[in-house]
DNA sequence: ATGGCTGCAAAGCCTTTGCAGGTTG
DNA sequence: CAACCTGCAAAGGCTTTGCAGCCAT
């Protein structure tokens, strides 16, 4: 099913964005791989089939992407961003092993958002959680 | 107040950690300031009183405190690490015009925890939660 | 053809590291 | 007194930016 590529790339088509081949793979890359790459990861996987491609073309098309809200910006402790073309509510779980990260669905906690704001008295639009712990692979059997 | 100032000193010195003025003044920052400042803010902050002080010396003693179990260290998505010396659990919700942030108390999600760990097969430890909204001052009123 | 996009290189931040000299306990 | 810590400067990693030339539309 390579139509959610595609209906991304038309949409994007429609903004006036040229479809040039390096963001088409970066795109299909990100939505087509279940991992959550980090920039460099994506640079090196596209590599082969774009020896002369910049890493600056990669950040470049990943904040066009975000800004498409295409895209999500994942920031954990280490030192590079991750992305992650799921969009849609979710959480992950992250293995504090090997850093393999699963997704994880679960309604979500707007109840507990409703808590917070009454007591900070902010308004509130929204959270972000993940897990950690350590993945069945990592555990040894 | 500066009990927890001086239980943490202790501590320290009974695992063989020199107190040194600038040990001690950036652990009382932590306490004492209610926010969540960033490396660079602690030594902008200090600056007055030692004023030859390094930032490799606010980072050096960061990475020993947050070893030591006495703060944690906050990733969101800016470019620099916050650093809250509160290791009580709670979570944090944040301002996204300001940049304020403001603690906030709730009992810990391990039912959430639970699930997570059936839903992906991970053993999970630990979560982290953050609330993003709009605080009262930059609301206007 | 023309405006946007790529690739390259340099620069910008934040953070870490190596080392010499000073200070704590 | 000895080990540890500070301060300085340089280096390291990720990301952004400026610019010339190229290419999609």
């Amino acid at each position: 099913m390579t139509t959610r590529v595609q209906n991304a790339l038309d949409q994007l088509k429609t903004n006036g964005v040229r479809i040039t081949p390096q963001r088409h793979a970066i795109l299909t890359y990100l939505m087509e791989s279940m991992g959550h790459p980090t920039a460099d990861e994506i640079y090196r996987a596209l590599e082969p089939r774009f020896p002369s491609m910049s890493v600056a073309t990669v950040y470049n098309n990943l904040k066009m992407f975000l800004e498409a809200g295409m895209v999500r910006e994942l920031t954990y402790g280490d030192n590079s961003s991750r992305f992650d073309a799921d969009v849609s509510d979710h959480y992950h779980v992250i293995c504090q092993s090997c850093g393999k990260i699963r997704d994880f669905n679960y309604e979500p906690l707007t109840e507990v958002e409703r808590k917070a704001e009454q007591s900070t008295g902010f308004r509130v639009f929204g959270h972000r959680m993940e897990f950690y712990g350590v993945c069945n692979d990592c555990r040894g059997h």
